[in-house]
DNA sequence: TGGTTTGTTTGCGCCGTCGCAAAGACGGGC
DNA sequence: GCCCGTCTTTGCGACGGCGCAAACAAACCA
């Protein structure tokens, strides 16, 4: 009943693990604040209990849609568990993959205090639990906390600056520095301990649909780095084997 | 001493054109509220005073970096004239532009409540007056108007909407089309009237660090339309003559 | 006015990446 | 176990866009 957000598979995206570590004796409420998804940090621990219980929770199996481009924005999301793809369509059909979230993340939140639209769509990754407010009661609950608004500016000014740095990239770079970056970022989030190696589960067509290119290109960058023994390629999934090979890929050219 | 905010050239972001239009017999203390850069929307009249008389009015010349990437937050400017260069550079030195802002935007003020630093450095492109506030003093007016953050909400999301739509283009279609929808969406921001047309001042170098290319094809492109009659190139700058067409290209494929 | 700097154009050649097609591998369902 | 659908690999061919270099044009300055 009780929904913990803290089941990050790897690492975390602030640096506060040696932190948590450190403290990993103290009081139980000091440990729900630092477990704290982003968007209720700075909440004093009784009206965070309070804001929870005016969610649902929700289970969403993979495949489902969350919402869709061009949708209103009538329910906020946030993940406890499982991942969910935010997506965009070009006019002809071409899909991006924007981002994956993970647990703690929060998803319709900003859109509902600017245009009221959502610009993206979310498709569930990995089935997934969430807390889910209806947009109505999240209004409340923001003006009711204005912390809430100064932590949605934190949030999204991350999304901007990780797509800034995405878009410098796919406008510059070449296409094998780029999907080796992503792979490098998504080990944090979304990487799973495997045989000797650290496991992304995405398959090419994605791993294309995140770095600006084709599924045959990644599926040939795969196959030349199983060559060097920088990763073992698995069916939609890759097994990271060797990371300072792949950071010097990265930085080439 | 009075600073305005209302010399953008042609057109405005949001949709209020008409609605401003109807009511430009309105009493003075209203147009003041419709002519309000975004960020201080929804705060009234005599707090918006008092929060203009927290900053100085500077000028900067072209050329001048307002900040550069990495820097510490220590300046929050708000463009009352000009426009400035938002960029971002790569390890191996190649710049992308992310954006022109103008008369009414805010420079500094997200990065200011997210981690403190600059992600991008920001090069006067037109000779430009702001407001502008020390951080600190900016942080308290915050913190004393709740609201400022909920329009730095609205302000960021809808830079991280432009962006995404950029990477979506970028990652997924040919540079022609990419090309001409920049060439439209910046006719908007920053054309103005010339002979037989709307000229925007970029250089070619300008218009590929924009779209993910190079100054060399951003030349050819040109010349093509050209002779089509789409555009008549000048130097560091292209007049727009048929946007029909342009939209046209911007759709194709 | 003439020289210098900066920006632009255009030709040519090459290379990274795409696009398709066919074959192969893997997993799921019955 | 077998079939079938989905995902992946790989070869081959083509082409869009890049990179360089040289010529050209326009502004700037003395």
């Amino acid at each position: 009943m009780d929904e913990m957000v803290c089941d990050r598979p790897l690492g975390r995206s602030s640096g506060e693990v040696s932190k948590s570590r450190n403290l990993k004796n103290r009081a139980i409420h000091d440990t729900t604040i630092v477990d704290r998804p982003r968007l209720f940090a700075g909440i004093l621990p009784e009206a965070y209990t309070g804001i929870r219980s005016a969610a649902n929770v929700k289970q969403f199996t993979r495949g489902e849609m969350l919402y869709l481009e061009g949708d209103a924005v009538d329910r906020i999301f946030l993940l406890t568990s499982g991942s969910v793809k935010i997506t965009k369509l070009g006019r002809g059909g071409e899909e991006v993959i924007l981002r994956l979230a993970v647990s703690g993340d929060v998803l319709g939140a900003v859109g509902l205090f600017s245009c009221g639209m959502h610009c993206t769509s979310a498709e569930v990754f990995r089935t997934c639990r969430a807390l889910v407010w209806e947009s109505k009661a999240f209004k409340g609950l923001a003006d009711q906390y204005p912390m809430l608004h100064q932590n949605m500016v934190a949030i999204v000014d991350e999304h901007l600056r990780e797509l800034q740095d995405r878009f410098r990239e796919v406008a510059t770079g070449r296409v094998g520095p780029r999907v080796a970056l992503q792979l490098l970022r998504l080990l944090k989030t979304l990487g799973q301990p495997a045989d000797m190696g650290v496991e992304v589960s995405l398959s090419r067509e994605e791993w294309a649909q995140m770095t600006g290119t084709t599924l045959f290109t990644v599926s040939r960058l795969l196959s030349a780095w199983e060559a060097s023994g920088i990763v073992r390629p698995r069916r939609e999934a890759v097994v990271v084997c060797n990371i300072p090979s792949l950071i010097a890929i990265s930085e080439a050219d």
